[in-house]
DNA sequence: ATTGGCACTCAACAAGGTAGAGTGCTAACC
DNA sequence: GGTTAGCACTCTACCTTGTTGAGTGCCAAT
């Protein structure tokens, strides 16, 4: 309700509808917008000079800058916030597009596809950078843990995490096992430790270690230090970040000099930093937008984040989004964003329910 | 002998002298060389003017070119190449940087580890593009295949090439296994078929599954009908190819435009065309060197690819490379390319025989 | 064979000038 | 009151022009 006045108060209904225009067309062109070209466009049973002391009115509140003294005008980090808060209605997607990322979606089977075609498909439907995360291994529990045997001193780990993520790390040791050992070493771990971390597993099977000194049981030891190496630093310390379409980029006609293509370029490589940003989303539901200024990352580059959860409720997988320039057509993009981590949602949750 | 009497024919010594200097000047500048700054090196106890002829000669021989009447000359493709055949001295590896990469390379233990810091040390000591490719793995035999239970009708498939790489793939299966069945068809399986490729694998596969009709044994056609969906279309079907560095080519000069910098970088994301031009070499032994025109890719983009096959001579595995503007180190870079395909090489082969 | 000298060419840069797009303001209009 | 035509003003983008400097090719002298 405090919002609602406010906005009564700032813009009445005439400057939001040159507010909202002044956006669409710069959405669409990437050109700054003059009172002229509003005039045209025939919304607005208006003289350029009106339209203009409107403009100027948006200025003074934020809204709207100009590039120089005989620009147009372009929406600020204030407008577009304004507009994705107040005006934006999101068209839905097509039937068409639904089913077809459904289809594209279930055809595919192992985890780490289905990420990587969820970023895919992100960035050639929006035509913007796509990107998808998963966090390690070692935020999620496991659900098993098995071993095989290649050779003499060279043992295959094979760790299927709660999040359906498959991981093989191959372990050299200077103990020797039978395939029957490691099989029935595989069952014991995965029946006394699934459902714990890789990190509370370590613990414990240290804290066995301790204790074991005084039993004396040799298969037991064996078992405890097989666990122990295929725990200890398993291969993905790092989180998954699927970045598609960072091309895109090159071709929007903001980041057209070559100083700003590298820099944009170069910022996408930095895979830290944006897990960072992502990590922050983790706990909040809902779709997320970032805009320009709003965060370190994306005033730099004058980029916007469109980004959502997904996972159930009870435990967040990841994040997806989109990365583009501040103007993007957001009104499509956020459902877009909306209803893939939806569908990569229920796809996960419903791979677990058949493994159960 | 033919090769040598053409070089006397065509250049004396000093237009080869000459021809050499201005080609190291060009790759440490990256400008095209005058006759005056080639007078000021102090190498030739000669005039600007008398240079001149030499490098008018060496103009009409094709060696160099000018990127216009005003200015200095720059080696052409064929200018390289005589370089590269005949006057390169190639630069070993330092003692300290040998060690570090062994130590580095030793250091990592899963393949594709291995891979992946090969091209990123590649790309780091060359401040290049650093390139590894391996192929799929359906081109290798297979050592071992071997399957877990995960839940009712969730199959984890564990396939080790030959080449040492590890591939899991979650298989979905009507038919229900206990864990001492898997455990006993995959035993059976690695023992009967190790040694194959994956396509002879599955053409055995259907061959028993008919010759099988008459037999009856129900756990032989549950042992088949897993292999086949094992053996059936694995994950990898692409091959493997890790591109490391790419942002260094923003750094070089002659891609400082927005224009070749957006049409380089389009052509780094072309896997399957850089793929097609590796491929090309694998029959072939030693470092291969491309220049320029010599290759439809390398041609558009004025690159140069420097390349060697790695894995032992009986079975090569894949290829090691750098890919950068055609003014690059060769001196250093041959070498460097060189050593780490060697030590790629032995590495694998280490791993490899300690599996036997 | 080598070299100094000289005319010539061309890219790169700077300066000046013009056109066009767009604004803000004011005064007139409804 | 809101709306609008008109006008002066501003600023970018672009074109033109001139200048500079680097570099060449050629010729005649050494």
């Amino acid at each position: 309700m405090v919002q609602k006045l406010e906005i009564h108060d700032d813009l009445d209904s005439r400057a939001r509808e040159v507010l909202r225009e002044i956006i669409l067309q710069h959405i669409a062109s990437g050109e700054a917008i003059s009172s002229r070209t509003l005039a045209k466009c025939g919304r607005f049973h208006l003289s350029p000079a009106s339209l203009r002391n409107v403009m100027a009115d948006l200025e003074d509140l934020g809204y709207l800058q100009q590039p120089h003294t005989s620009a147009g005008r372009v929406p600020t980090d204030r407008g577009y916030r304004f507009f994705i808060d107040h005006m934006m209605n999101a068209t839905r997607l097509s039937e068409e597009e639904r089913h077809s990322i459904d289809d594209q979606v279930n055809h595919a089977s192992q985890i780490e596809e289905v990420l990587q075609l969820t970023s895919k498909l992100l960035s050639t439907l929006s035509d913007q950078v796509g990107v998808v995360f998963m966090p390690t291994l070692l935020q999620f529990t496991v659900r098993s843990i098995d071993f095989i045997l290649v050779a003499e001193s060279k043992i295959i780990c094979v760790i299927v995490g709660s999040n359906g993520v498959v991981v093989n790390k191959v372990l050299e040791t200077r103990l020797t096992f039978t395939r029957d050992e490691l099989e029935k070493i595989g069952r014991y771990i995965t029946a006394e430790f699934s459902g714990l971390t890789l990190d509370a597993i370590r613990r414990r099977l240290i804290r066995m270690t301790e204790a074991e000194r005084a039993l004396h049981d040799d298969m037991l030891k064996k078992t405890i230090a097989l666990g122990i190496e295929a725990v200890n630093d398993v291969a993905p310390v790092e989180h998954d970040l699927y970045v598609e379409g960072a091309s895109s980029i090159f071709l929007k006609p903001e980041y057209a000099d070559a100083n700003s293509m590298r820099r944009t370029f170069l910022a996408l490589q930095e895979k830290e930093k944006l897990i960072e940003i992502l990590e922050q989303f983790l706990s909040e539901d809902g779709l997320q937008i970032l805009i320009g200024s709003e965060s370190d990352f994306t005033q730099v580059h004058n980029f916007s984040i469109v980004a959502r959860r997904y996972g159930n409720q009870a435990a967040p997988l990841g994040m997806v989004g989109i990365i583009g320039p501040m103007r993007m057509e957001y009104a499509r993009v956020a459902p877009l964003v909306d209803y893939l981590g939806r569908a990569l949602s229920s796809k996960i949750e419903e791979e677990q329910e058949r493994k159960q």
